[in-house]
DNA sequence: GTCTATAAAAGGATAGAC
DNA sequence: GTCTATCCTTTTATAGAC
């Protein structure tokens, strides 16, 4: 996960892996086999590990739906920040970096965004009457991970966490907005 | 600059780019010191071609800055919907491929995103009132790049573009919210 | 400036002993 | 299941004739 994450799917060589697991090609083709096989795998851990590795530790204290997406989205920053805007969601940049990627790897790639918006969703739901009632909250929560995504795509790229730091106060605005919408304008 | 685009710049081999060009290895390698140079030129085209390759076009028969911001998004919906959601942003695939580029590279995939975000920074300057005054419009516009290149992310990644749509659409919101908000409480 | 041939290295994957 | 050795291909880049 971590080769994966650091230096994307390409530039990780199956020597990479060998060395940071400290195992010899056999062990690794006598289980996979071979390198996309790895990747499913990866994929696979991080759609089901998106509650208790993700979601999890953001929301540790956090009980309020909205809040829960704003300290989702500085759970990020903090990922951010402790790569020196080096290394960002591995989910996208892996999406990004394969162009014609395997009916298999593209499937598990959709799912993780899928699994990531579905959470994000839920907190919109939960978030009942605080906004405006015929408000599309599958597509906000699709919004909010291009948030995510085009911060931290800008962020890494001008090697500055200000990028996500703007789209993140950008999107905050969308939802005072949407709130106060839902306060004046609602239920008329 | 296609083969970069289509298949990423790691993907893309040295043969593919003599094929393509019709010359042999020869030819490049007087022109250019290495592979990594071809791809700076591509971006250092980018760069100076961004007003008559996509602003221009974009805005054939657009005046009005606000509809200028989505007609460039409409380009970009074009540009999925024609490649069958196989490519996306050139500049936002490769900076999320390289996961620690060459600082020129780095500096050069930056000074393009820069470029876009100014285009739409004054689209944004020209729009006057009809945004709140204490709009911080860099901002604002580097948010629609988020939407932008999320937007592709996820319709890339799902092969369908009504994950782009919906990204578009949430954003219109956020701007519809911001005029009434600039309407109605302006200047108070 | 362009050509062909080729060097030199790295990559994914396999073989077969243990 | 793991080990070492190695095959085969691809890749970037260079050499030197024309």
């Amino acid at each position: 996960m971590d080769l994966f994450w650091e230096k994307g799917y390409g530039a990780t060589s199956i020597a990479d892996l060998l060395k940071a697991a400290e195992v010899n090609s056999g062990s690794l083709y006598h289980f996979f086999p071979g390198k996309q096989d790895v990747l499913l795998a990866v994929l696979e851990a991080y759609r089901t590990g998106i509650r208790e590795r993700l979601l999890d530790p953001a929301w540790e204290g956090v009980d309020d739906p909205l809040e829960r997406i704003f300290a989702l989205l500085a759970a990020y920053r903090r990922m951010v920040v402790e790569t020196d805007c080096l290394f960002g969601c591995p989910i996208g940049s892996i999406a990004l970096e394969l162009h014609e990627p395997d009916p298999a790897v593209r499937e598990l790639l959709a799912v993780n965004f899928s699994g990531w918006t579905g959470a994000v969703r839920e907190c919109l739901e939960a978030a009942g009457d605080r906004l405006p009632p015929q408000t599309d909250r599958q597509a906000l929560a699709e919004f909010v991970l291009c948030t995510m995504e085009g911060g931290i795509m800008q962020a890494r790229t001008h090697r500055d966490v200000g990028y996500f730091d703007r789209a993140v106060a950008q999107l905050g605005t969308h939802f005072e907005l949407l709130a106060l919408t839902a306060q004046e304008r609602g239920n008329p």
